[in-house]
DNA sequence: CTCATATCGTTTGACATCAAACGACTACCC
DNA sequence: GGGTAGTCGTTTGATGTCAAACGATATGAG
């Protein structure tokens, strides 16, 4: 780290000093912000600590841990869990694949649908990675104690959940009198 | 929302199955599962209701974010806050300068370096934005009440220091050993 | 002054990322 | 059984992302 990096508390005293004026969420503020420098920070020291060395990349991890937990799944399903669009799990999976670790296999009934699972080199990886990866995951969390741990997951679950259960609605609300133009980028229909 | 999603608690429970017989640390694993789970449902939020109008990206969005808070600031300081490379700045910076938000200045003793700030539009446009956006943060938040937003921004705040004080080392030791080859992409030398 | 070394922002190449368009396919209706 | 409406994974185009290489500039030593 080489320069004189403005610290966490550095940061949010610059933040009162620009808001002083305005009517804010102070509290709320507080949480997202941090809970975006956190998992940045985190999966940061976890792609340059555990992940590199494997020349994996935090998204590959990420697909390779969703078929390990849940075993052979659509590729839909595995996009959403991985959080994901299902365009980038086609090129993840591509990388997969040709690394060996993921197999491609065709739905029986469906022809237009594919599974994922993991290959047996990529099941052996997994069983070799995750304890590492854990291991970091309590270097990082450290500070916090097991059951600051778990209130931790607690409130994070509140937040996830309530976006799983009223964001699209929200959403909706927000922008309905609004005419969103299509995204700029992206495929263009032919002429 | 289409298909069924697995919900936060049905993956936890998946967890809990497969990793049955290993000795992990769980509410390390919790928490750090769920900062990455909450940041990305969050992001996802704020993207789709209060930057997609106005055609912003996430990362556009905390470069400007950083220049309203602290002002005219040098690139390499600038990345740092945001949390990208400098690299990335580059681009994302002329994405911004081409629309009108940002300038680009000289610095006045080193012609190597650059300053960046909003510019009067893009002033304008935060001071638009900012509530809009702190208006989403404390809708994600809103299951959590004031004190337990405090607490959860201050366990997070505790993960970030750790990192900012001991996590270049201990990737340092981690790697000590291991010759880590030259990352795969990325310029390559001419011959 | 000269030359080596360090540091700045930019460029590069490989890949990630998204949403819309698309082609292949299934399912439904009459 | 012939259309057609819907859904699957892939392709596409614009942009984001990183770290190493690079050119321009600054700094320091002799």
């Amino acid at each position: 780290m080489p320069g004189p990096r403005r610290s966490i508390t550095e940061t949010e005293q610059a933040i009162q000093r620009r808001l002083g004026g305005l009517t804010l969420q102070r509290e709320a503020m507080a949480a997202v912000g941090n809970i975006h420098r956190a998992a940045a920070a985190v999966r940061q020291h976890l792609e340059n600590s555990v992940l590199r060395p494997h020349e994996l990349t935090w998204t590959g991890f990420v697909v390779l841990w969703v078929l390990w937990i849940w075993g052979e799944a659509e590729t839909w399903s595995v996009a959403e869990e991985a959080g994901i669009s299902k365009g980038t799990l086609t090129g993840i999976s591509r990388t997969l694949e040709s690394r060996g670790l993921v197999v491609r296999s065709a739905h029986p009934e469906d022809r237009r649908r594919v599974l994922l699972s993991l290959s047996p080199q990529g099941e052996k990886l997994m069983e070799e990675l995750f304890p590492a990866f854990n291991e970091e995951e309590a270097f990082v969390a450290a500070p916090l104690g097991p059951e600051e741990c778990l209130r931790l997951a607690e409130s994070l679950r509140a937040i996830v959940s309530r976006l799983e259960e009223h964001g699209e609605q929200r959403r909706r609300e927000l922008l309905d009198g609004e005419n969103l133009a299509p995204r700029r980028s992206g495929r263009r229909p032919r002429p």
